[in-house]
DNA sequence: CTGGGGAAGGGGCCC
DNA sequence: GGGGCCCCTTCCCCA
């Protein structure tokens, strides 16, 4: 899944180049035609709310599913999940409830859960936020558990309330204010102020904060690369050459 | 242009 | 259930 998907990445200090990103045709578009319609996700600061995703209460359901277009109820604009209301406490989260089936009379079917609307605009607000996921989960006995703020689905609370840390951010740097959604992220990012490097490279001694990039640094001490082009059997140290390779440089593909 | 380093994100697993 | 840790992945920057 391509990072682009995730919205905490706008209000890093780190931005990845999107623009690249947009100006090209997507490739996915044509094989996943009910892909999530990303532009369309609340961007404000209304943000905190993601309409069809985030019913907790069914009884409120004949008043959030009142017909409204989807760009209607997701007025664009610089996402800021910073200025979330206190009301977005990860208390707040619970079981996504769709929309009951309605009537026999509806007939606009969705594809993935084949629950039916009486409308398109309807048919079309559901699957907004529909994968599947929720009916696959209640078939095999449990329940699927939507996020708020990203069209994210997880089959148990726990998981979602761990993702959610990733939009309430409650790990914050004392030093420059930057916020992070786990303690260990927190104390990886504090390294870069101390300058603390525990992990050491047993072939050159050259120190790392991060075993990961100690990981990836001692793949290049091996003979033997880990990822290796299927084309032509080249071998890369990092998955993302090997990703580079094969888009742009391989010759045999 | 390529490869490597730095920083950061996520899910999964274990305690 | 929450925290900590591990592993993998991604993106940006630079030599």
């Amino acid at each position: 899944m391509p990072r682009s998907f995730l919205v905490k990445k706008y209000f890093t200090s780190k931005k990845p180049n999107y623009s690249e990103l947009e100006s090209q045709a997507d490739p996915f578009s044509a094989l996943l035609p009910e892909r999530y319609p990303l532009a369309e996700l609340p961007t404000g600061e209304n943000a905190a709310c993601y309409p069809t995703g985030l019913v907790w209460n069914v009884g409120i359901l004949p008043a959030l599913y009142t017909p409204v277009s989807p760009s209607a109820a997701s007025p664009p604009g610089p996402l800021d999940l910073s200025s979330q209301s206190s009301s977005s406490s990860e208390e707040d989260e619970g079981r996504t409830s769709d929309p009951p089936s309605p009537e026999p009379a509806d007939c606009f079917q969705c594809t993935r859960c084949r629950k039916s609307y009486s409308s398109p605009a309807a048919l079309s607000r559901h699957q907004l936020t529909c994968t599947g996921a929720e009916e696959r989960a209640m078939a095999s006995g449990r329940s699927a558990f939507h996020c708020k703020h990203c069209p994210k689905e997880y089959n148990s609370l726990g998981a979602l309330k761990m993702h959610i840390r990733s939009h309430t951010l409650p790990c914050v740097c004392t030093t420059c204010g930057k916020a992070f959604s786990r303690p260990w992220l927190l104390r990886g990012h504090i390294r870069t102020h101390t300058g603390e490097r525990p992990f050491s490279c047993t072939h050159c001694n050259r120190a790392f904060a991060d075993r990961s990039n100690l990981r990836a640094h001692l793949q290049t001490h091996s003979e033997v690369k880990k990822y290796q082009c299927g084309a032509c059997s080249r071998t890369f140290s990092r998955m993302s050459l090997l990703h580079k390779h094969t888009l742009t440089g391989c010759i045999s593909s």
